[in-house]
DNA sequence: ATAGGTTTTGTCAAGCTTTTGTACAT
DNA sequence: ATGTACAAAAGCTTGACAAAACCTAT
């Protein structure tokens, strides 16, 4: 508790990759910083100077003015960071994995409120329930988990998915329809991405699993999406649909995730490939929209 | 109310295909709309004249003369056909299907928390989403609804009862694990099954669709439930499992519910059939259970 | 309410899709937003400036002429849509406060849907309904709170939380008898209670506000509960009915919760106090009544 | 139905100011 | 380290313009 590192002003632009000029600017302009001072008169930042840079810096990326992101940077830290219970993601899979292995989906629930009141659903989604799924899906290698586990948390992440889902088709923003192809059956990723979508301001339309492509049409035909997205786990799923693909592309904006889509998108004229995480990928697909307008 | 939403005389040509000259001749020669103007003098129509101009098209088509049609559209609109409060399933099913049709979401998830408000768990499953569910598994016979919408109503509803089942695995009571067998995909019913078997006071573990029997049977002896249930809309699923169906029948007690669940039940030993409809199989089968204690 | 996030126009274009030309244009002409503005005279945008926007953007594309998509969207945004996907307890609480203050049932009730689909029924109870309460209490102390505005969120809430309670004594698990006693009629809290209980799989009794402890005896008798619970905001109710609580505790187990119930259960022998929040509590007598079977 | 004039609305330009990252002199 | 300077980027106001939509009258 009591160890404080103090960092010189050249070791903190080295962590936050700000240079020292602008550090300084910050300082004088916005109040962003108010470091000690050593008896010489040089600058000595305490721990959560370099928390209040980093979160100037993501405000920045999200496009606020200089004067705004260190108004809301220079607030107090909200509690997350400030300390106490500081749960890292990795310590929350692994308790998402025990009561997954219990059969315990009161525990589940509660682990996934807590996320939910701690962070952003971004964070519940790319830092947490992502990543247990790519576990999931990798079949366990370790052996610890059965199919039968992996059923009960498909079942669980996706009610509680479906849950946030409610109203995603309301509202004024850009429309997208979302489903897997046929023969695809997990649409959990495809779900993470409709709720990022979401937080983003889209209107969604969600298909779900094992969608022919003429349907999908058939709902881009009733709906004019902004976009449509296909997404399979499964990379074998793309070229038996190839054709469909294109006529689906020759009228609306087409977008293909998960495995093997980047390939299936380069064969194609007009297809776009999703190939990062669903968040990256909703934040990516949104800035996109909003410049075609 | 302030929010009135005013057309100018191209839009209301669009929502009522009168070109924009004959809507300005009828209201010149018949008087049949008296839109306010803005300041520049442009017409502005209100939320009902759109309703007397398809008044007045109906009129004409019934073959009345112009002047005619025109002095009966002109009267003022019959009470609208909102009103009713106490609503009959069968108007709710009617409702669900129009919100289905035009994939609103919002509107679906509106009507069910009516419902809910209005009645019981017992009501929205039996009488309102069971039926409707049929109605999908039919195929839409009358052809009005595509396989988009059944998907997208399935979506919805799928999380919406999977909302209802939070927390489901907790509590004292019996256990039961549901699942489809393999190749079936249709686990809504499985779901309201479930959900009726909660509102009893049961502890359900949900392993969902498409569930090998073997995944069944770890599930089964993990967690030694008082009752094992597949469900299964398609009755040719049974045949192929009713070996392994044996074999887990030995360890634990079985029920098996959906199309040819008699027929399978009666054909294997200890197998116990649930051919009504799930709230009713689900009070039978607490019954039982209560019984046995 | 320092962290407000403002944006600047171009940011505002970004992420609406609208040049910034057409905002300032929109603004001058039909009023749509009314930016604050920097010291040096620069637009910063609040965050449901957006969301105008959106709106804007819908209704055009709906066909409305702009001067009234602009009247339209320039309105007060919908409780609906106000909020993005997940909000913190916090803003929840800020928002069913307005809406209290506004006698809005109907956007009390969505919501508390909303928080019912994003999260479990303990975060409802604990994080929202509970502190609401306590704030509106405080409110009303400090005048900010007309008598009438606390009497309607009553009833809402109650109406909601017996909404919930439906069927609520059915099942297997251990049984519960609650009551407040004479004098006390807030059971808001007791109904949490209650709630919390049921969906750790109890079943409860349900006496209400106001009840004799000879009348709670009598229940207790009949149904021989494995708890009964009173609870009283007003610490003054346990002097009266020591006695009575006395022969109750010799026959029942008993608990007490609410204001001074930790005094009044050392008062006397054999009660139990449940001094923390409803949804603890529950938590913790479950874990006591499961360790005793 | 057409013609000729008006209103509405999105876009653009010119000239000036504010904001902000970086550079430089002390 | 401090303070000042500077230039690019972004924004402000005013004014104008042209295409689309709409008006009246013939």
């Amino acid at each position: 508790m009591a160890s404080e590192t103090l960092l010189r002003i050249g070791e903190l632009s080295r962590r936050s990759g700000v240079s020292p000029e602008l550090l300084r600017a910050w300082e004088r302009r916005y109040g962003l910083l108010r470091p000690e001072r050593s008896t010489g008169g040089l600058r000595l930042y305490g721990p959560t100077d370099l928390e209040r840079v980093r979160r100037m810096r993501q405000h920045l990326a999200d496009g606020l003015a200089a004067a705004e992101a260190a108004a809301l940077a220079a607030g107090p830290l909200p509690a997350a960071e400030a300390g106490s219970s500081v749960v890292s993601p990795v310590a929350l899979r692994r308790e998402l994995h025990d009561a997954v292995v219990a059969f315990d989906e009161h525990r589940v629930q509660t682990i996934l409120d807590g996320v939910l009141a701690a962070s952003s659903l971004d964070v519940l989604l790319r830092d947490v329930v992502l990543p247990f799924l790519e576990d999931l899906g990798q079949g366990w290698e370790r052996g610890q988990v059965s199919i039968a586990q992996e059923h009960f948390a498909s079942s669980v992440l996706r009610g509680r998915l479906l849950g946030l889902a409610r109203g995603w088709g309301h509202g004024f923003g850009p429309r997208a329809v979302l489903a897997c192809p046929p023969g695809e059956y997990h649409d959990l990723g495809l779900l993470a991405f409709g709720l990022a979508l979401r937080a983003r301001g889209w209107r969604i339309a969600y298909l779900g699993a094992h969608t022919p492509v003429e349907t999908v049409a058939e709902a881009a035909d009733a709906l004019e999406p902004e976009l449509v997205v296909l997404a399979a786990l499964d990379g074998e799923r793309w070229s038996e649909i190839a054709a469909a693909l294109q006529a689906l592309a020759a009228r609306h904006r087409v977008a293909l995730g998960g495995a093997g889509a980047v390939a299936a998108a380069e064969a194609g004229v007009d297809l776009l490939a999703l190939p990062a995480d669903p968040v990256a990928e909703a934040e990516r697909v949104t800035a996109l929209v909003m410049a075609a307008r």
